[in-house]
DNA sequence: CCTCTCTTTATTGTATACAAATGGCAACGG
DNA sequence: CCGTTGCCATTTGTATACAATAAAGAGAGG
């Protein structure tokens, strides 16, 4: 059974998260979601579940749930955790990345370039190219717990957010890094492949701070 | 509110998992395990998601649940991620630590020496403090996602039948590490407390991975 | 005027009934 | 004899009603 109800209400929920519709620290009630899905308390219930799991949302003493309010150390945090973990699975993949994979890397890689030198840059397929690359990577890794893991860390909010402010420079800098990759793994060189990925992932964590900080400012200036 | 009922089956069902009673592989129907908690469903799916987001039960593509099987390979991984991931905290913990928490895990260890010593050394005492020990470390750590994300490795079953193989001389050295950790926390040395820690989960990962060949040996002998 | 407590109200937890979907089995046809 | 198809039993998903608990507010006492 493909649970429609649950899976709409999480896919709702979240994406009123990602979009800001629901913003840090709100409160949230089960019965206000239900009815905005269309469903009753029990598949949202289920989807608050999974969506606190993933840390979208957090629950204080009471039970009462809110939508997660990620600190700027937070997010460095998950960074630094993000480095950590998928430089292993690219160095796993590296070892163990069949011809198929390779070759499908080496294919949207060649996507994500067209994309970045376009005018303007094509963020959309940027994204989608991106994401699917590294989960091919992660799926040559070969681990059912690090992409377990992953999972709950690479979707955050402010996670995927931070491609959103790429300008082209950091557009383009992706997608060397996704080409040297490719190289360490033809070579099959695990070390490499972690050092890049873990470089790759720590360069969009200071593209996303450096978007941030202009942000902050700017909004600032507003108050001001 | 206190959930009773969907913490009682939580627990009760994640015992059973520890101990064997529900062995890898094994079906899980919602509604046995309703009764045997002696509550309804509702609860029982309540606690079966955490247990699903915390890797003891796995869903099949018809949203079937059985408890993990977790193969040697996946144990590696679970240990190789707990080294990488105990060791970013333990880096961090030994730039933030107070003096209150050092003191406390300063008599941590020497319960944990006075309970290793003993004839026949006390496990069950030993399990308790380190597992106190670890926890304060993390909690020095001060990292939400860490916490979180280290919590779905540390409690696996795998991980936690370990120390219950553990010798006398396993127990010695987990002490004599613990100690260095202090050492290393007591200078505010990052590097260093993180190598210790990272080398005192590996070690870990070999009292089980040897525990575990021996057990299999023995057991393939009986059915010779 | 403040505070403490009791009452009221809002929100979450649990049970139960029913709907939907899956897996197995049997009967039919090739 | 094997494969396919459709039905039935089993299991999970959803809705709703009710119970329990925490937050909020009103009233009395200091």
């Amino acid at each position: 059974m493909v649970s429609r109800a649950s899976d709409q209400a999480y896919a709702r929920i979240r994406a009123m998260i990602l979009s800001g519709e629901l913003s840090p620290g709100t409160h949230i009630r089960e019965e206000a979601l239900a009815e905005l899905c269309g469903v009753s308390r029990t598949p949202v219930r289920d989807a608050l579940r999974r969506l606190e799991a993933e840390l979208f949302i957090e629950r204080n003493d009471a039970q009462r749930s809110f939508v997660a309010d990620w600190s700027l150390d937070d997010i460095e945090d998950a960074f630094v955790l993000r480095a950590m973990l998928e430089g292993l699975a690219a160095s796993r993949a590296a070892a163990r990345i069949n011809a198929e994979q390779l070759a499908r890397l080496t294919w949207l890689n060649a996507a994500i370039e067209l994309a970045v030198t376009a005018s303007p840059p094509d963020i959309q397929t940027f994204l989608e190219r991106n994401r699917e690359f590294h989960a091919i990577i992660l799926q040559a890794a070969g681990s059912a717990r690090l992409t377990n893991i992953l999972s709950r860390i690479i979707e955050q909010p402010v996670v995927w957010r931070t491609a959103q402010n790429y300008d082209r420079e950091n557009l383009m800098r992706s997608w060397r890094e996704h080409d040297e990759l490719l190289s360490a793994f033809g070579r099959r060189d695990s070390r490499w492949a972690e050092t890049i990925m873990a470089g790759h992932i720590r360069r969009a964590y200071h593209a996303y701070a450096d978007a941030h900080r202009v942000q902050r400012s700017r909004s600032d200036a507003a108050a001001a």
